[in-house]
DNA sequence: GTAAGATTCAGACAGACGTTTGAATCACTC
DNA sequence: GAGTGATTCAAACGTCTGTCTGAATCTTAC
């Protein structure tokens, strides 16, 4: 608050770079702290522990990104019912955004899809009460633009979509590697589209004959 | 080889059943060993070091599943050309099969998933080691019953495929919150009906106007 | 310019980590 | 049943971890 926060946003941007090349677990404080340039104890005068760093890591980039995106669904909503296509992109877009920015971004991005698959507790909490919200109003406009399907599985195909999506972000050296190089996900406007549409037809595919998710049928 | 490896086994059950739950990183060699009642340099003597425990544990069950993987697919090619939905029925299966056995099994998919964004580098080395061979096989399969995508196209809609498949396998616990119960991951046969239906319709998909992967358009 | 508070600093804390050692124990052959 | 190699064991190795302390240094206000 009081005077600059320079050291915290050093600590904060160092921690963003090295957690992302490393993991969580592979970055100690001490690293941490020398890349920064501050001192190992400013870490805890500043933030307490390592976890309220991760924490502030993860909200200070997850906040803005979640906001676009309901902010991207408040304008479609406004021009009348979104297309399915168009709620992808609201969902998709934002992250890919977020992840093309710069180099730094993008290996922030990995960063957060590791995170969400982290056993750590603290983080699959913190996860919960930074995409909830998200999840409750995507998944009302995709019933809406999807009326054929259950509510669970409106539900459980959004989670499909945000698998592939982190996926994507998670792992984009295999992906290159795979394609020798010919399908750069860095390119954000390629990868958007391929997304979009490999999502979209997904979340309009058919309800298996199996009932969605009410079983009784095989043991 | 010789005489009873039991110390072995006992050390491969409790690393599979530990890391699930808490992460490689997450689990000291001491806790291992106490869980599976061996001696603490038993990992040394048998493995060498933790990082060839970590590989071992997930050899036993990835190579099996692979195999099968490649078994389907070698009956599906034997009956004629095989569809959409077998192929990636044929993907996804075998490791949904492995997941549903037993409770132990199902977090172990949640071990192999995290494995696979897990930052150290001799595992995304071990990955492609073991997967490779599967990459290659499917998509020249996928790429004959999708003749009009490009090879570029057919790898990164693959990688789609493995990515909501992966995150399905290592977020049950987050999807059957969403759904409130109501669509029980471990429902393996209603999963695979889902994801099959999903992702065949996303392989079918129309590509995007954007030429796939030949950028040049925007900057 | 001096007092008060915010911030930085080097250093030390106890504990956990992966790894190694050398002796003890086992299984088995001759 | 003595001897040999495989295996187990308790104990210790040095290193690294997150955290904490108390003094030194800045910043700001009077």
């Amino acid at each position: 608050m009081s005077g600059r926060a320079a050291t915290k946003d050093l600590v904060l941007d160092a921690a963003e770079a090295l957690f992302s090349a490393k993991g969580v677990d592979g970055v100690s404080l001490r690293t941490l702290t020398k890349e920064a340039g501050v001192n190992l104890a400013a870490v805890h005068y500043h933030f307490g522990s390592k976890e309220e760093v991760v924490k502030a890591v993860f909200a200070r980039r997850i906040r803005p990104m979640n906001r676009e995106r309901l902010a991207m669904l408040d304008a479609l909503e406004d021009r009348g019912r979104p297309e399915v296509e168009e709620i992808v992109t609201a969902l998709v877009a934002p992250a890919l955004r977020l992840a093309g920015d710069s180099p730094d971004r993008q290996r922030f991005m990995r960063l957060c899809a590791r995170l969400y698959s982290e056993p750590a507790e603290y983080l699959q909490q913190l996860y919960m009460e930074e995409f909830s919200q998200v999840i409750d109003r995507f998944e009302r406009v995709f019933r809406s633009a999807l009326p054929s399907l259950s509510r669970a599985e409106v539900r459980r195909r959004m989670h499909f979509v945000v698998g592939l999506l982190v996926h994507t972000m998670l792992n984009s050296a295999p992906v290159r590697r795979w394609t020798s190089g010919a399908c750069d996900p860095a390119d954000a406007e390629s990868t958007l589209a391929a997304i979009v549409s490999f999502a979209a037809a997904g979340m309009r595919a058919p309800v298996p004959d199996t009932p969605d998710c009410v079983r009784g049928g095989v043991t």
